[in-house]
DNA sequence: GATTTATTAGACGAATCGGTCTAATAATAA
DNA sequence: TTATTATTAGACCGATTCGTCTAATAAATC
């Protein structure tokens, strides 16, 4: 063994030829997502084109074809997109130890309502809407979707469930039933604010169900 | 005045030739209508086509355009035919007095569940599904769903001032705040149950909605 | 240099989109 | 019957849909 292998590869395959970029970096690709996400977040999967992501990203349908196997799994990559993202939202705002848990829910509300109001209230959640029109989607979506949302429920529930060491959250509530209320009642305000063009919605919600969990 | 008018005709002018049916009880219209709420429900706006309609509808193409100005304006008479279609359902529930105030709003979504259930789960509430899709619609459709959602929370804070008369909810609530949240959750979890493909979001939602309420 | 593979570039195609149009048929008044 | 209007019937149209295909270019190894 004198030629030393590639010490990455974990495959002993001798790759020729150019080499594949790291699955992630590449240029066009990052372009495609976030084209992606701006288009989708604010008018779904159905009702956008590739070729309207193409010209948004201004890249060439080719590139698109040779980084994706096609528009579904396009969206199912912004969708893993949006999870990081989104997850990383999640946690600035959860982990903040500076505020009580409750108080970092709240900030979270806070964060997100921003977000909204930066984009006119016209980007919605990426997963809500998708959800919606599952009916039109592949069945893959189903698991990608279901899966995302549970992650972030499982986060809240850890924050309720710190609410309640803490004295901040009666020990009578149950924390997982309460995290997943939030969140089917957080992308309802979602849909709502963007139907209205307004954070109403958004801190209604947050208002009513903070007010009710405190009592 | 020796002949009489046509009685039921508000302007004078003569009509001559074929009269126009009552302007609802046409049989292709109706079939058009019945058919799309079917597929919007289930499917959305964008992602289901004229064609796809008229097919199910067994209407040919000249029948819709002769009832409808074109896709949106069928979209909105859809949102009509829904709207009257969900009061019903509603005032049967909310004016029920054998049941006390509270319980007739569960009885509603106790009966909403069972409607989602009989197709599956996989068929939504249209308005919200349009709602979804504001990013890809008409401006009118704006109007047009945040007109109904008012009706329907109107109806349910009417309901719970009925309640708090009573007795059942207690008066530091705001009725028009908690009618807003419930819909706006509500919303949410049909959503969430047609992307799960199960009643689990609704009970949920509903039940720590009246546990909270209630408390 | 030659070779091999990754990536870009966009013309092209079959299918579907919403919508128009003309002709036929139905139903009534005159 | 004749005239007039409502309604049905579906062929057809231009635009757009997602996806394929071939050729060119880039980046690496040998």
């Amino acid at each position: 063994m004198t030629r030393a292998d590639s010490p990455l590869s974990p495959t002993d395959k001798p790759r020729r030829g150019r080499p594949r970029g790291a699955p992630d970096a590449s240029e066009a690709r990052q372009k495609l997502i976030r084209a992606g996400l701006e288009h989708l977040t604010e008018k779904g999967y159905s009702s956008v084109g590739v070729d309207e992501i193409l010209k948004a990203a201004g890249v060439p349908k080719g590139s698109f074809y040779h980084h994706f196997k096609g528009k579904a799994d396009f969206g199912l990559a912004l969708v893993a997109a949006y999870n990081t993202y989104f997850v990383d939202l999640l946690d600035r705002a959860f982990l903040d130890e500076a505020r009580a848990p409750l108080d970092r829910l709240r900030a979270f509300t806070e964060t997100a309502e921003e977000g909204m109001a930066r984009h006119g209230f016209r980007r919605g959640c990426l997963v809500g809407n998708l959800g919606q029109e599952m009916g039109a989607l592949p069945d893959d979506f189903r698991a990608a979707l279901t899966g995302v949302l549970e992650d972030w429920q499982a986060r809240t529930a850890r924050l309720l469930r710190a609410a309640q060491a803490q004295g901040e959250l009666g020990p009578h509530h149950d924390p997982d039933a309460l995290a997943e209320t939030f969140w089917i009642g957080w992308e309802g305000a979602v849909l709502r604010a963007k139907l209205e063009l307004r954070p109403g919605p958004l801190r209604r919600f947050a208002g009513t169900f903070f007010r009710l969990i405190e009592s």
